[in-house]
DNA sequence: CATATATGTCAACGTGACTGACTTAAAATC
DNA sequence: GATTTTAAGTCAGTCACGTTGACATATATG
């Protein structure tokens, strides 16, 4: 396989690209309901992982537990999640989204996905096959068990995770 | 073509995921070198655009001229990028990057380009068709426009654009 | 000559990350 | 049962990097 220089640069270039276009769609909801991008992607990782605890979301977003507690109190304050204490180890919080943290994160990624789908529907069944099989290549071994999750769960119960959490019903 | 809200999500954590992967790569080079990721951008971008101008770049990296002063003025200081005044134009300040800023911006970039390159290899010359195809797919018009420029630019010469710029050369 | 453009600068501010130190409650271990 | 580890939270200070707004200067253009 031939890369020259030119070739993975422009790789690079339109991973900053389309990776700045796709989170503009966000911010624009963002600043409608005067939240930020650590709101969303707390919004968002809450939404695939209920009853997550606060060190799981940690480790998904790989940020101080500092930096998460104030992006989590906003969120506590708005209503949008909830906190309930572990059964099994009370010391933990288990996080979900409310109705309304329900409905703020699909307005969120609203566009989003509708961009994204627009994308795969041009570009094809096979290059996205193509997109997925380059993307988790460039995914340490960390994060890919964090997707794997996602699978994972999905094959559970045969259902899409997003569903089961109360997010996705809708299907696109 | 199937699309269920359960892909379209697998594929906004794979940007996410990947995305964050790719820049940590840097952002230990970064680090030795006591810079940022916004000097890694103007590195690069100039890198790419020799002699572009300030309002130029402006456009490419979409953040004010006050943000994209203070670090041209810490690229400057450290030697690391040099300004001319515009022949035709006098008012115009044209960037380049001196020996020492080729230097640091290959630096900053090996890492990612060796990972990039991993992951072209891994998922072979169809995927990376697919990875292209699906990106293009979610970068907006203007942006679309500064991606072509690069091929343009390419095409003109029949040489890589990194390699006029003096930032190639090496192939890949 | 008047106006528009390219660039730069001063000041103030916001978001979201960081380190470091310390607390509390509960679980786990010795 | 006492000790240690773990989950979570808090207080305080800092930093990178973006923003808005106001203004200054040189040059180009009508």
């Amino acid at each position: 396989m031939f890369l020259r220089e030119e070739d993975l640069r422009e790789g690079m270039e339109l991973l900053f690209f389309a990776y700045r276009d796709f989170l503009e769609e966000a911010d624009l909801v963002l600043a409608r309901h005067k939240l930020g991008r650590a709101h969303h992607r707390a919004l968002y990782f809450i939404g695939q992982h209920p009853a997550i605890t606060v060190s799981g979301l940690l480790k998904l977003l790989r940020i101080t537990k500092q930096s998460l507690s104030r992006v989590l109190a906003d969120l506590v304050a708005l209503g949008m999640i909830e906190q309930t204490p572990g059964l099994r180890d009370r010391r933990q919080r288990h996080l979900a989204l409310t109705a309304k943290g329900i409905e703020v994160e699909r307005d969120l990624t609203a566009q989003q996905r509708a961009l994204l789908a627009r994308a795969y529907r041009q570009a094809g069944a096979e290059a996205v096959d193509g997109f997925r099989k380059v993307l988790l290549g460039l995914i340490t071994e960390g994060d890919r068990r964090a997707l794997m999750a996602r699978r994972d769960q999905a094959a559970e119960t045969g259902q899409p995770v997003a569903a089961r959490a109360g997010v996705g019903r809708a299907g696109l």
